[in-house]
DNA sequence: TCGTACCAATGAAACGATTCAAAACTTGGA
DNA sequence: TCCAAGTTTTGAATCGTTTCATTGGTACGA
């Protein structure tokens, strides 16, 4: 076989129109029992598989859904892709993935491939600003959903989480366990998520009277940088130490227990109690199991699928934010330090 | 504006014929200066984005390329899924996604979208044994290069990592640094990853008389039974502990880290080396940073990416099936105990 | 026997690009 | 001025679907 079948070649095969057998593709019902069986023998025998490039030309949109990250190998991404996938594949759409990797160039060029690719809309979690460029999509039929970032409900509809939650959250879960003076281990405030988790954490704080919130910078949100932060704590005396430690995210929780433990000084929770911030795979296979704050990102996915499908049906659409709040796992290392 | 702009309309604004504006997107050397510029002009008062689904049904194939991988989560994957898409990028193609997550009935979803938008060939990491499936594909058009898995050089390209190379460079190298008790940490040995790397491990230590090599079960290949069999050697006597500890992946070596580290009986390196196998990020920033083998997952990528071009290329393809040397990294957790 | 519904099957037109043989220009030399 | 050779431009044909107005059949009641 040298050319792969085409719908006329089984309409050939079976002798019927092809007309016939693209019903029989698309409209099952339409085709008497007889005839379908014929043509789907003839489809079997000459392997035929449909081409999806006549099709979308022919309706004018195609069935996939351009996706753009910031980074795959970030497990928050991932999470959301995975999510966005399934649901899509639900629906009878694919997801195209790109990965901008944090680069706007990389961020242009798969918006002009989806473009190309009349894709029927698109996810993205955008490096700068770009919803100029995404109205311009919108005017050319391309509706547009913004992921883990609020948007101007007038222009698009987004999802994303509620950080300042998560903040409180996580400092509400220090100050419950009966944890006073406080500290905050985060990268710098012109990252937002950082901004936003300390804005949480202070009106938590501000709740209680007596507690106090000490703010720590650290040079990145690596574990080798919280490990230093850790060092600075272990070297105060006792007294100077905090008692509840709330970091911007697990890999800085991760560093700070490994320099707490590894000096053997002071015991989590008992001494000093722990918490993270995106329950990565890690914090619960820690030295001590930490807690976290998990962001919904299976929630987040789906729901920016189910959002993109409302702007596609409808022609003149609402816009929506949906903002989750992310929820608290609590494991050993903000445990209650025992009675007495 | 209502329709998306074709190329007739652009070739009306423009007051040319619809092949000049082909030719100006296509061969700009075959146009004159002067109607390039009205060409181009006209393209972008009118905003017009080519529709590749009416361009690829006229050439007849895609310019993208499937990929389906085990597990997008996985960072072996997310690395290789990286560099295959800057490969296929810089030769105008686009990569198309997939994630089978271990699940023989999704990678048959795949591998069915992916032929009906007639991809130029397939990158895949297969779950089960699909060959047949992919020798139709390749008759019909599709060439398909396996990826992670050795194939038969009559049938199929592929690239992969020796594993044996990568466990023998690890024994070698616990050797080298004067251990001779070693022990290897691996899951069940019906994973081939584990097999191999036991065999490899196995042929370094027969190298040298005076070694020997323990082998320790685990239940999985993840932190937590890293850390069951780590507790099991802390409560050994000194005299019984291996010299040098080779994990069958980072993960377990991070877990027996941790116990190791965690009851302070033992040091690392001085009492026990460790090495892991992956290197995945975490392995730097652990307590004592942990020395592993890195597999080139750039390399593989890039590679799959070319042995795939040939195959599109050429019209009676041979076959060729890379496999690719790891790498050791040495770090602190395997350094040479001090002198005396 | 005819007319009316209803259901199935037909096949030409359309989608928007690329291709390529043919037509229309240029240019330069005689 | 004309011709030849080279360069640009043209536009009809084509790719493989879906769509839909039309045709062909069948069943039933009058």
């Amino acid at each position: 076989m040298n050319r792969t079948a085409s719908i006329k070649d089984v309409a050939n095969h079976a002798s019927v129109a092809v007309g016939t057998v693209s019903n029989v593709l698309n409209y099952p019902d339409r085709v008497s029992d007889r005839t379908k069986e014929r043509v789907l023998r003839a489809i079997d025998e000459l392997g035929f598989v449909r081409n999806d490039a006549a099709r979308q030309l022919r309706v004018g949109h195609s069935r996939t859904i351009g996706l753009i990250v910031l980074d795959v190998g970030n497990p928050f991404f991932t999470s959301v892709v995975r999510a966005a996938e399934d649901a899509a594949a639900l629906q009878g759409s694919a997801v195209l993935l790109g990965d901008s990797g944090h680069n706007a160039s990389r961020e242009a060029n798969y918006v002009d491939l989806f473009q190309e690719q009349r894709v029927q809309g698109l996810l993205i979690s955008p490096v700068g600003d770009i919803t100029d460029r995404l109205d311009l999509l919108r005017e050319r039929g391309i509706p547009t959903v913004l992921v883990d970032r609020l948007a101007d409900e007038s222009r698009f509809s987004s999802v994303a989480v509620d950080d300042d939650a998560g903040g409180y959250l996580a400092a509400r879960h220090l100050l419950d366990t009966g944890r006073r003076r406080l500290a905050f281990v985060g990268g710098a405030t012109s990252i937002r998520q950082v901004a936003d988790r300390l804005q949480g954490a202070r009106r938590a704080v501000k709740e209680e009277p007596d507690a106090t919130l000490e703010i720590l910078t650290a040079e990145g949100m690596t574990v080798l940088a919280g490990r230093s932060i850790g060092n600075e704590l272990v070297e105060r005396g006792p007294a100077e130490l905090p008692e509840g430690i709330f970091c911007a995210n697990d890999l800085l929780a991760l560093g700070v227990m490994q320099s707490l433990t590894m000096t053997h000084t002071f015991r989590i929770p008992e001494d000093v109690a722990l918490i993270g911030y995106d329950d990565i795979d890690f914090a619960v296979s820690a030295v001590v199991p930490l807690s976290s704050i998990r962001q919904p990102t299976e929630l987040l996915g789906r729901t920016a699928i189910e959002l993109l499908s409302e702007e596609v049906e409808s022609r003149n659409p609402v816009h929506r934010s949906v903002v989750f709040t992310p929820e608290l796992v609590v494991r050993q290392s903000t445990a209650m330090p025992d009675a007495g």
